[in-house]
Formats: C-alpha cells, sequence, structure tokens
RNA sequence: GCCGGAGUGGCGGAAUUGGCAGACGCCCAAGAUUUAAAAUCUUGUGGCCCGAUAGGGCCGUGCCGGUUCAAAUCCGGCCUCCGGCACCA
C-alpha cells in the first residue's frame, strides 16, 4: 500500500505552493475582466451553483473544467470572462431552513461562504466582483422587472387550471418539475388542484424553440433531442365533425388523415367541455356523469400509464363523419386527454392499435382503409391494428394511392371543402411560476379591489422578501401572514390594496443571470444593452446535463423575450454547450442519504487541489459519467511528484555531443497532441496522457544521458506551460524554479514546428493478407518501388511467400499489405 | 413503442475520412536501491498454445452474418445497458 498520506514529509510542497499562488493570481486581478474591452472576447460560464450544502468531488468536475477553458483561453490572449454566482432562492435551502430552524437566508449565505471557500481551494478562479446572489433585492428587483415586462407583452398571464401540486413540498409545481408524476426534489405523487396561477407563455415560442436549435451546431445532440421530444411538435388536421341533431361542431386533431374514412366512433376527454351540453337529454344522464367524474378523480399517474385499464361510455349521441357523411357514436374515455390537441378524438380501430382495443371491447365497427400491400387485410380476422404505409382502400376519390400521398391530398380536399385544417399540436404546456412558497422572489403585482390586477410600476421595484415571517409552507404563501406585505395602496386608484403573496419558481430566477455578469451593479437597469451584446452569446456554458429541458429551454425562452421587446440583440444565450458527466462512487450517484460523497477538503489537505484537479480531467471523457477511485487519484498525486523531481533531474543533464533531436521530436508531437485535444473540446485525458509520455521521455533521455542540454530545457519548459491550465499552483511554482518570471498565465500557449513532427524514419508494418507479419523501418516519402524491392527483400516476408503472384496494396507512409491468392 | 447514446484486458480508458487493437493511468509481478520496509528508478503485464532461450503460432473490441487486400470503425439482422419521450390521437 503507499503511505504518502502518513509520511511526514510531502512528495512535493504542494502545501506550500498552493496557497501562495492562489494568493498571488487574486492580488494580480488576473480574472477580473473590463467589459468594455470586448476586442478579443471569451465568455466562459459555469452554471451557477445551488448553495445548499458543501460541494463534493462531483460538483468539482463541472468548476474545474470551466477554470481550465478559462485559463487555456487566457493563454491564447483572450479577454476571458470567467464569472459566478448563487442560484440562491428555491426550494432544498428552505426545506434545509425548516428543519434546522435557521432563518433561509442566513443558511443560504453561511452556505456560500462554504462553498466559496471550496471552489477557492480547488484553485478555480472566478471574476469575484461580478458575483451576483438571487436572492439578494439588487438582484430580484430585476427578476420582478422581467416578470412585468413579460407582463406587458402578454406573455405572463393568471388562469385557473388544473395544476401540478407537491402535497409534500405544499406548492404547484411547473411541468417540467414532474418526472414521471413525481415531484422532482422530494419523489412525491403530484395531485392536480384547481387553482388560480400564473403562468408564463412559453407556448408562443414553440416553433422557435423548435427551429432555432438548427442554429446551435455547439449543443450536444442528446441536448436538443431532449428539447425536442420535450416541445413535441406534431402536424396533422383539425377536422370539424358536425354532432347530429344539432348545429354544433366537434373538432378533433388527427396526425393521420389518410384513416379518416375509417373513423368508426369518436371519443371525448372527461374534462371536454361541450360535454355537458351534449348529454343533458339522455336517458342514462346520471350513470355518464358518474363515469365522468370517477375518470376525472383517476390520479394523474394512473390514469397516464399505457397499461392504465381504457375504460369509456357511450354518451347517446352521433356525429357525422364530413368525409363520408357516415354517423358515428360519440364516446368518452379515460384515455383521452383535453391537456392535448382538442380534448376530442376520431377513432380508426383498423389502424391505431389503442382504438383496436377499446373498439373489440365495446364491439364498435373497425373498417379497414389502409391494405396491406403484401396481402389484403380482413377487419373480421384482424388481430392488432395496421399501423404501417399501405394503399388507400374503401376511402372514395382517394382509392388506389399511397396512404402518405392521400394524407396530404385530403388535407389539401378538406381545406377547400372548409371541413379541416392544417394544424400544428405541442406537448409543451404554458410556463407555471407561482409558488406557494416563501424562499422566492414575490410577484410584482397588486390586487385593487376597483382596478382589478394592476402591475406594480419599475420604481416600486424591488417588492422585497419581509423576513420575519413564519416561512413553513402550509399549502397558501407564508407572505400572506404579513399584514404590513400584503396591504398596500393601488398604483394607480391610490385605494387599498393587497399584494400578491405568491413567489416567483426559482428557474426565473436562473433563466436570465447570464445577463446580469455583465452589469452587475447597475442600479438603474438589469443589464447595459451595449455591453451585453458585445459579450454573448456565451462562448462556452458548462453544466450538468440534468438541466437539458428546465434551466436551459427557460432561458432560451426568456433570451428569445427580451430579444423580441428590444433589450437584447441576440435571441440564444448559449453558443456553446457542455454537459459533462456525473461522477460517481460505488456504482451510485453521491448522496449524503447512500453516504458515498467524497469531500474535496480531506483529499486537498492530503494531496492538494492540483491533485483532486488532474484526477478529475484524467479520469475519463469529461461527457461520460465516471467512478471515482481513491488508486486513481494516489496515480495523479505520483505523476505530479515526478513532475516536481523532474525539474531537478533534468538541471544537470544532457550530453554536449548529443542534438536532441528525438526529445525535441517528442516535445513538439505532444505540443500538438494537446492543442488538438484542446481545440477539438474538453479532450484533457488524453491530453494529459500525452503529457505523461513526454515525462517519461525526458526521464529517460535524461538518466540515459541521451540528449541535450538545450532539448531538455526545451522539454521541461513545455510540459510545464502544457499543464498549466490543469494544474496552475504547481506550473507556476516551476516556472519560477525554471528561471522564468510570473504569471504562466501571461504566457503564451506553446506552438509546434512543423519540421519536427514529422518522423525521421518510419516503421511500415507489413501484412501478409491482412495479418501482421513483419515491419520495416523506411525514409518517409520512400517511393513504392524502392519500399517494394525492400519489404520483398525482408527476411519474415520471403518465410511466406512461396513462388507465386502477389499483389501490394501499398498506403504512403502506413502499411503494406501483401496478398497473397489462395 | 419512438428517439438519442453506449458496449474494447483484472479496472478507468486509447485508437473513427477503414490501415500495427489495447496509448496513458490503476492493479499486479520482478529487478535495482535499502540493515529492512515505504518511497523512488527500471522492466514486464489481453487470452491460449509451441519453444530451454531467442523467437513463433492461433484467438480476440456485446452476438450472428456481409462488404473489403484490410473492419473496434462501414452495411444488414439481433442482444444488453444508460438517458429522454410516451394512452400525444
Amino acid at each position: 500500500m503507499l503511505q504518502y498520506g502518513n509520511m511526514k514529509e510531502k512528495a512535493y510542497p504542494f502545501d506550500k505552493i498552493e496557497p501562495k499562488w492562489r494568493k498571488y493570481w487574486n492580488k494580480n486581478k488576473f480574472f477580473e475582466v473590463n467589459v468594455k474591452n470586448f476586442a478579443k472576447k471569451y465568455y466562459c460560464l459555469v452554471m451557477f451553483p445551488y448553495p445548499s450544502a458543501a460541494l463534493h468531488v462531483g460538483h468539482g468536475r463541472n468548476y474545474i473544467i470551466g477554470d481550465v477553458v478559462a485559463r487555456y483561453k487566457m493563454m491564447h490572449g483572450f479577454n476571458v470572462l470567467t464569472p459566478i454566482g448563487w442560484d440562491a432562492f428555491g426550494l432544498p435551502a428552505e426545506n434545509a431552513a425548516i428543519k434546522n430552524n435557521i432563518h433561509p437566508k442566513k443558511s443560504t449565505l453561511d452556505n456560500i461562504k462554504t462553498m466559496k471557500r471550496q471552489i477557492d481551494s480547488w484553485g478555480v478562479c472566478y471574476d469575484w466582483p461580478r458575483e451576483v446572489t438571487s436572492c439578494l433585492p439588487d438582484y430580484y428587483k430585476w427578476t420582478q422587472w422581467i416578470f412585468l415586462k413579460l407582463l406587458e407583452k402578454g406573455l405572463a398571464y393568471k388562469k385557473k387550471a388544473f395544476v401540478n401540486w407537491c402535497p409534500s413540498c405544499n406548492t404547484t409545481l411547473a411541468n417540467e418539475q414532474v418526472i414521471d408524476g413525481k415531484c422532482e426534489r422530494c419523489e412525491t405523487p403530484v395531485k392536480q388542484k384547481d387553482l388560480e396561477q400564473w403562468f408564463f407563455r412559453i407556448t408562443d415560442y414553440a416553433d422557435k424553440l423548435l427551429n432555432d436549435m438548427n442554429g446551435l451546431p455547439g449543443w450536444p445532440e442528446r441536448v436538443k433531442v431532449m428539447q425536442k421530444n420535450w416541445i413535441g411538435r406534431s402536424t396533422g388536421v383539425n377536422i370539424h365533425f358536425p354532432i347530429a341533431d344539432s348545429d354544433k361542431m366537434l373538432t378533433c386533431f388527427t396526425t393521420r388523415v389518410d384513416t379518416i374514412f375509417g373513423a368508426t366512433y369518436m371519443v371525448l376527454a372527461p374534462e371536454h367541455p361541450g360535454l355537458e351540453a351534449l348529454i343533458k337529454d339522455a336517458k342514462n344522464k346520471s350513470e355518464i356523469f358518474k363515469f365522468i367524474e370517477e375518470a376525472k378523480n383517476e390520479s394523474r399517474i394512473k390514469r397516464s400509464a399505457v397499461d392504465a385499464e381504457k375504460k369509456g361510455m357511450f354518451t347517446g349521441r352521433y356525429v357525422i363523419n364530413p368525409v363520408n357523411n357516415r354517423k358515428i357514436p360519440l364516446w368518452v374515455a379515460n384515455y383521452v386527454l383535453m391537456e392535448y390537441g382538442t380534448g376530442a378524438v376520431m377513432a380508426v380501430p383498423a389502424h391505431d392499435q389503442r382504438d383496436f382495443e377499446f373498439a373489440g371491447k365495446h364491439n364498435l365497427p373497425i373498417e379497414v382503409v389502409i391494405d396491406d400491400p403484401k396481402f389484403s387485410l380482413d377487419a373480421e380476422i384482424m388481430k392488432q391494428a395496421y399501423v404501417k404505409n399501405g394503399v388507400m382502400v374503401n376511402s372514395g376519390q382517394f382509392n388506389g394511392m399511397p396512404n402518405r400521398e392521400a394524407m396530404e391530398r385530403i388535407a389539401g380536399f378538406m381545406e377547400k371543402e372548409k371541413i379541416g385544417k392544417r394544424s400544428v399540436h405541442y406537448r409543451l404546456r404554458d410556463w407555471l411560476i407561482s409558488r406557494q412558497r416563501y424562499w422566492g422572489a414575490p410577484i410584482p403585482v397588486i390586487y385593487c379591489d376597483k382596478c382589478g390586477v394592476v402591475p406594480l410600476p419599475e420604481k416600486a421595484l424591488p417588492v422585497l422578501l419581509p423576513e420575519k415571517v413564519k416561512f413553513k409552507p402550509r399549502g397558501e404563501s407564508p407572505l400572506k401572514d404579513s399584514k404590513e406585505f400584503v396591504n398596500t395602496r393601488c398604483p394607480k386608484c391610490k385605494g387599498s390594496a393587497h399584494r400578491e403573496t405568491d413567489t416567483m419558481d426559482t428557474f426565473v430566477d436562473s433563466s436570465w443571470y447570464y445577463l446580469r455578469y455583465i452589469s452587475p451593479k447597475s442600479k438603474s437597469k438589469p443589464f447595459d444593452k451595449r455591453d451585453v451584446d458585445k459579450w454573448l452569446p456565451v462562448d462556452q456554458y458548462i453544466g450538468g446535463v440534468e438541466h437539458a429541458i428546465l434551466h436551459l429551454l427557460y432561458s432560451r425562452f426568456i433570451t428569445k423575450v427580451l430579444h423580441d421587446s428590444g433589450f437584447i440583440g441576440f435571441d440564444e444565450p448559449f453558443r456553446n454547450l457542455f454537459t459533462q458527466g456525473m461522477i460517481i462512487k460505488n456504482g451510485a450517484k453521491m448522496s449524503k442519504s447512500k453516504g458515498n460523497v467524497v469531500s474535496p477538503d480531506e483529499l486537498i489537505k492530503k494531496y492538494g487541489a492540483d491533485t483532486v484537479r488532474l484526477y478529475t480531467l484524467f479520469i475519463g471523457p469529461p461527457e461520460k459519467d465516471a467512478e471515482w477511485s481513491d488508486r486513481g487519484v494516489e496515480g495523479a498525486y505520483r505523476f505530479l511528484a515526478r513532475v516536481w523531481r523532474m525539474v531537478e533531474i533534468t538541471s544537470n543533464s544532457g550530453l554536449p555531443g548529443n542534438d536532441g533531436k528525438a526529445l525535441r521530436r517528442k516535445t513538439h508531437r505532444t505540443i500538438k497532441k494537446v492543442t488538438g485535444d484542446m481545440e477539438k473540446g474538453f479532450g484533457f485525458n488524453t491530453a494529459i496522457a500525452s503529457v505523461m509520455e513526454l515525462v517519461n521521455e525526458i526521464y529517460a533521455a535524461s538518466l540515459k544521458k541521451e540528449t541535450s542540454k538545450s532539448a531538455l530545457k526545451e522539454a521541461v519548459k513545455t510540459v510545464v506551460l502544457l499543464l498549466s491550465p490543469f494544474v496552475p499552483h504547481l506550473a507556476e511554482e516551476l516556472w519560477g524554479k525554471l528561471g522564468e518570471k510570473p504569471s504562466i498565465l501571461k504566457q503564451a500557449w506553446p506552438s509546434y514546428d512543423k519540421g519536427l513532427v514529422v518522423e525521421e524514419i518510419l516503421t511500415i508494418p507489413i501484412q501478409i493478407n491482412g495479418k501482421l507479419r513483419s515491419k520495416i523501418d523506411v525514409p518517409p516519402g520512400i517511393s513504392d518501388e524502392a519500399l517494394k524491392e525492400k519489404v520483398l527483400a525482408d527476411e519474415k516476408v520471403k518465410k511466406y511467400l512461396g513462388d507465386v503472384t502477389l499483389k501490394l496494396i501499398i498506403i504512403p507512409n502506413r502499411l503494406v499489405n501483401i496478398v497473397i491468392p489462395k
């Protein structure tokens, strides 16, 4: 076993050098940027943390990656903006505060202190004077301002609706915060509650949010796909069905208008608003009502489960299929959702599996209208719906057409005859932003008996969150208790009024913070348009994939709204996005409850920050999840100690007679490899591996004295420069030891000599029938003829070659394959 | 069910316009050093087999097939795992 931890002496004095350099960077303000200087700007942003508890090494991955990118860009002469802040409002902080009986403001600010210390101890540097804290009035004033801007635009509205309610958190939730029918925070099954709530009209931007992803090549495919799924665009036709014995219509949405001739019944959602009037004269009215009430009261998870029982009932009414005037029965069923489409569905049992099952159970007719080109379908003996493409049958004038073509024709026909209209529907719902909780930004409107809902004027902002409140949640906003807060005057008529007591979803706070960093101190506006337009979009955004939908979709939405209102000149906030993988311990995500949290504090004490950084970067491709290994950390430490000793070992090595070319080649190839890995993006693990190779070579050359002094010096300096974004403290210290002036941050990234990266002698593998049989050394650029001669003269090759005609495949500078015909 | 990603030694992982599979690190073993150990330095390290050694052979990138002089990589058909969506009409 390795005994580093018990040693009296450290393998290298990281405990001395690390605090020294952190102080130095801080004092010299290397990470503080002047936003007016945007000539060669680079905005490097990490998702701002939630100050709920101490950080673990998994969190560190995010900050370390960001720090490496910032330092690397700085060495390329970029003016790098790398800010940080705190997503400080919200449930976890509040819940912890309740549990420990401490005011959330205090616990949040305490947590921030701890996290600041930890971030600093990693050697991760930020532009600290730009720090923002979303729970402080100078920030949330502008969150409230954004709400007012949306309200002005008609993009914030209040409506009574069935909303997601978490009985444990005692608040409503946005659709995006409900995962498998459960609260994303506490996993309590979510209930439906009929409440009047504030929404943001994100659905107005559904198309833009979807289409504009085409302009984001710097985003990971998986994130774009997730957003695409979430938005859930489907195109089809809204078809109007006249109701029999009535002058009214029912409209349904379908994506399969080609199956319209096979519609043999129609089904309404239990919540359908027209339902009550339709059944008021039914004989079994009370029975139908009972069914509807039961269906409505079914829990959402139960009702939306794929294998849930499909229950339905005939309403006694009929509708007319507008393409063939056939009278078809109207049903109500639990599987039709009011939230999607029109809440009415045309049922085509022959070509929809769900309808097929329902028709079978309730004895409804099945009519084939798309035939299988391979063998004719027969409704009598079908075992399942035919959902593939085929040829139109029983469909009047459209018979004989391929169904895909008929789809377009029928849609056109319906629009001409005014019986239907092409239509687009989305899965995306409007964003519910009201929360019945204490720890959030108050919604800046008041209710006046005379004037109704009145938005507060900008000069009345911020609406301060009162501090002396019993903040324990109980189903209504705790702010209702504060008479001082609630009772106010109407800004319009000056009459008595009361304030909105709900607070905003935390995701509103985090949907615009990247703009505030540009003008964090501005008292007169949320941000300076000129500066923001220079610095955004963010050049590189880095964060966890868990925000693929929530935060990233909301931020894009808010950016688009601000753009359309003329407040900013760009409509996508993040040009490049990198989502790092999770760090796993013992096969599971690190969490307090599982007891597998690896704290950076002890590790940094034992091995130093540079070791923790290096291991975090070397653990694997940063976009993938990775298992934390204590052995791996020791390996990283051993390597850094080896680099430390390298400077001593090489200082008096090298032979005057040696030209050092071999080492110089390796040095320059390493510069090329590391630069390539960094430029292609986030290839830290392979970049570090290639520096390790160079270090191994330096040791070998130095110990055998098979190189020159100058080549060694160049190699050693290169190692220090290439490692400096990864292990900045060690790099600064060694840079000084090599007789150079600090800071290494001000050094240019090394460039390589093209002449030195090409090989002097190439080792060419020789295959015979695709199997490796020999290798020969040749000069690069050797002619095919000369190469062939050399290959055929090779002893090993000769063994395999009989007296046969053969063919040589020559891939210049790479490989030779000899083909012997069988 | 639909969509996206992945599957390579004992382990983390390298290698992609098809061209030496296993870089680098971990683990493990041996040697040097040491009174001894740790640390350090050096060497070895995919599996099976032939060989005293030098050396050589066969197999091998989830599975089955195909294309090709040549496949981890391309094509067809599967399997497994991870993630997203899903009674969405």
